[in-house]
DNA sequence: CGGTTTTGACCCGCGC
DNA sequence: GCGCGGGTCAAAACCG
């Protein structure tokens, strides 16, 4: 509770900055006005004053005139230096807002850190379309069409104030959100495979009855979150994303510092710096997903301590709402998510539709990767119809379970001769949701330059507001569910 | 020449 | 205490 509190006081502050800036910038507009006016009438006072005088009458006329028109200059002065005595106060109301804010903001992390020390989550959100494994649909036109039902119901601008969740579950949606404790994953690697399928359905089920406990949802995450956030609070966010390049163009200078092989994957892993601002804590982690080459995961550690590009802000908007979602979960001592997911879910690299391929085809679950580069949130940009169907690389490669190594050193092979191959294109452009990603090979200025030429697919990706609705959606129908959970326990 | 990448060495935490 | 593995450092190489 007071974790929503503290939470819906932000966004007040955040609200009332703004309207107080606005305000702001009327009342400096305003001034300006009144300037223009007192401008105007000195014109026309100066223009009055060396008009012919014809005879006495006029004279006094003009006088009489000069007199009032003084009298309304001087008027309008007092009411200027009124203006600007209170220009001044309300400039100190936002600078004490604003400091408000930074104060609380700092306490609300520390609060936040203390509750993560306690329970380290690791949250997975997937995108991605569980019924669309045979027809090929991809999710964006689910999202469209979920949202649309919404909208006709309820033709309000924010949407996710007004899902009908009775109407919408997960797999609907093909959105799922598991929160999982990372100090049980040892124990999952050991259990079998039976067990495992009892584990899924458990997990299932306990999955959708949170869902089905969704209520109305509160509109509580800021774009800004992420480039402002507190700076000693360690974001940690992956993204999943379908990538033949080396790394993601995600708007944001990055210098290369290491590289490693990790246990357990033949590709190297690749550690990257921010350099937008010298100082920055914010590193990432590249590497390939070993069961599928074409996906690219990057994992995302710290918070810029600078305004982020503009190009990066739609990311890091995507990334910080399930952030946002990790933050507020996390400070939630009683929050019960994962507790069965946990044990059969640890690896995000099992997504919501792994989990459903295991559930509908009774087929295996994928190897658990003890070399999870992802604590944290998993943003699964990818749509995994084929997760069992790994995409190549290598012309004239066939998809065939025995081909896994093939499929491996295929990627390693075209890694170094040329990045696109008609193969890989027409593999990617296969998917209808998630376009082909941005060279991003050798530095963030030639990203610059190409920026013009290509599109930025994250950001594309994050941008779209029906990816942003749903994750929104779905981040925020979690936490209201939970806040109400707590109410209705409490009372 | 300055910025970036590469790559082997080093550090540190963790499990046995 | 030792070995392993992940993460970082830093010097050399590379590139525009």
């Amino acid at each position: 509770m007071e974790r929503e509190e503290e939470e819906s006081k932000k966004m007040e502050i955040d609200l009332s900055l703004k309207i107080d800036s606005d305000d702001d910038d009327e009342q400096v507009e305003e001034i300006e006005d009144h300037d223009q006016v007192k401008e105007d009438e000195k014109e026309e006072v100066h223009e009055a004053t060396p008009g012919e005088i014809e005879d006495d009458s006029s004279v006094i006329q003009l006088s009489l005139q000069d007199n009032t028109k003084t009298k309304e200059l001087s008027a309008l002065e007092m009411e200027m230096e009124s203006m600007k005595e209170e220009n001044k106060v309300l400039r100190k109301v936002v600078e004490q807002t604003m400091k408000d804010y930074y104060d609380l903001q700092t306490k609300f992390s520390v609060i936040q850190e203390n509750n993560i020390k306690r329970k380290d989550h690791t949250l997975s959100l997937s995108l991605q379309d569980n019924n669309a494994t045979t027809s090929g649909e991809g999710p964006s036109r689910l999202i469209h069409e979920i949202f649309s039902k919404n909208i006709e119901r309820n033709p309000s601008p924010l949407p996710q104030n007004n899902i009908d969740h009775d109407s919408i579950s997960e797999s609907d949606l093909g959105l799922s959100l598991r929160l999982q404790t990372s100090t049980c994953e040892k124990d999952n690697i050991e259990e079998n495979k039976e067990a495992g399928k009892r584990e899924q359905l458990a997990s299932f089920e306990t999955v959708q009855n949170k869902f089905q406990r969704v209520h109305e949802l509160p509109a509580g995450i800021t774009t800004h979150a992420a480039a402002y956030s507190p700076p000693n609070r360690k974001a940690r966010v992956s993204v999943r994303a379908r990538c033949e390049t080396a790394t993601m163009n995600d708007g944001c200078q990055w210098r290369k510092y290491g590289q490693k092989i990790a246990k357990g994957n033949p590709c190297p892993r690749a550690y990257y710096r921010c350099t937008v601002a010298t100082g920055c804590p914010v590193r990432k982690q590249v590497q390939r997903c070993i069961d599928d080459m074409s996906i690219l995961i990057t994992t995302y550690e710290g918070t810029h301590n600078h305004p982020l590009p503009v190009g990066a802000t739609a990311m890091a908007s995507t990334a910080s709402a399930a952030t946002s979602f990790m933050l507020l979960d996390s400070s939630n001592p009683n929050s019960d998510y994962g507790y069965t997911t946990q044990q059969t879910f640890n690896n995000p690299y099992i997504n919501s539709n792994t989990f459903h391929h295991s559930l509908n085809q009774s087929s295996n679950i994928r190897n658990i990767n003890p070399n999870d580069p992802s604590q944290g949130i998993v943003l699964d940009l990818t749509n995994n119809n084929n997760l069992n169907e790994p995409r190549h690389f290598s012309t004239g490669g066939s998809s065939s379970s025995t081909s896994t190594d093939q499929h491996r050193f295929s990627w390693m092979q075209n890694k170094y001769n040329q990045q696109s191959s008609t193969s890989s294109s027409a593999n990617i452009a296969m998917n209808n949701f998630y376009k082909p990603l941005e060279i991003h090979d050798r530095s963030w200025k030639s990203d610059q330059e190409s920026n013009n030429s290509n599109n930025n697919n994250v950001t594309a990706i994050a941008s779209d507001p029906k990816f942003r609705l749903a994750v929104a959606a779905a981040i925020s129908s979690l936490m209201n569910k939970e806040s109400n959970n707590n109410n209705t326990s409490n009372n």
